[in-house]
DNA sequence: GGTAGTAATGATAATAATTACTGATTAAGA
DNA sequence: TCTTAATCAGTAATTATTATCATTACTACC
């Protein structure tokens, strides 16, 4: 399936690009409804999977709905439980996590969470045992 | 709003205590209505949200429904794409995070998400003002 | 430029996950 | 034992997200 371009995913990966907030599917539909007044709802919804899929943006798990970030350097985040917001954390290495936040950021951490995604070894010798039976 | 005893929270986190993988609200409720017939899956999101709440689970934000974790020591979490497994991964100060995944777990990790929870400064600040108003 | 093929769209229905409501039950202290 | 308030089961409602489908609009080729 060859990607076809569209005005919609365009602009939607351009709103993302020049908000430093980290907005969420509605906030986005919301806000691009101003320039495209009969974008759907599912139009975003499915281009910010696509977007998320190829990389092009980040896909946030919090409390709540899902938050979206066009920056996709590796940086960590630090959400503040009480007005909702998403902060943007740059980690050095060799820092104590906790502490960098605080510098600028946080008044105080009640939780870190730290994840990654993949592809575990199970999965892949699963995977090379099936190419054995099939070929 | 004093807290009362009640069976079917103690057995959740009975539950969530003697098991090692990260089981979804949904699993939960499966696996106690053995024991409990008449459990309701309300009951079981209730008491989830009170016990994560107060810090004796943890409960993980993920593609798709939320899992949930009797272990509270800090520690970081694996997510396999293909299996939907959730391992566990311990790190020790001073070593490089994605390294370490890889030893035992990840054949390969698409990505690392890193985030804070807590109380911003700026909310901090907010509530000072409001006290002065007040008081 | 015309047109065939197909990805993408808007509108809406459906699903999944979670939360809220309600009247009955039960723990806990007087 | 009596009272009160937290908790419950059962169910309805809400929220977030995904699927469906008929129509639109990119793209490639003539």
């Amino acid at each position: 399936m060859v990607e076809k371009y569209s005005r919609q995913r365009e602009a939607l990966l351009k709103e993302l690009n020049s908000r430093c907030d980290h907005p969420t599917a509605d906030t986005i539909y919301l806000s691009l409804r101003e320039r495209i007044p009969n974008i759907s709802l599912g139009t975003v919804y499915r281009n910010l999977s696509k977007l998320a899929e190829s990389g092009k943006i980040q896909q946030l798990h919090v409390d709540g709905p899902d938050h979206f970030d066009g920056d996709i350097k590796e940086h960590s985040h630090f959400f503040c439980k009480k007005c909702d917001t998403v902060f943007d954390v740059a980690i050095p290495a060799g820092l104590r996590l906790e502490d960098l936040v605080k510098q600028n950021i946080a008044d105080s951490v009640d939780k870190q969470v730290i994840q990654f995604y993949g592809t575990c070894k199970k999965c892949v010798s699963v995977d090379l045992q099936n190419k054995k039976i099939i070929c």
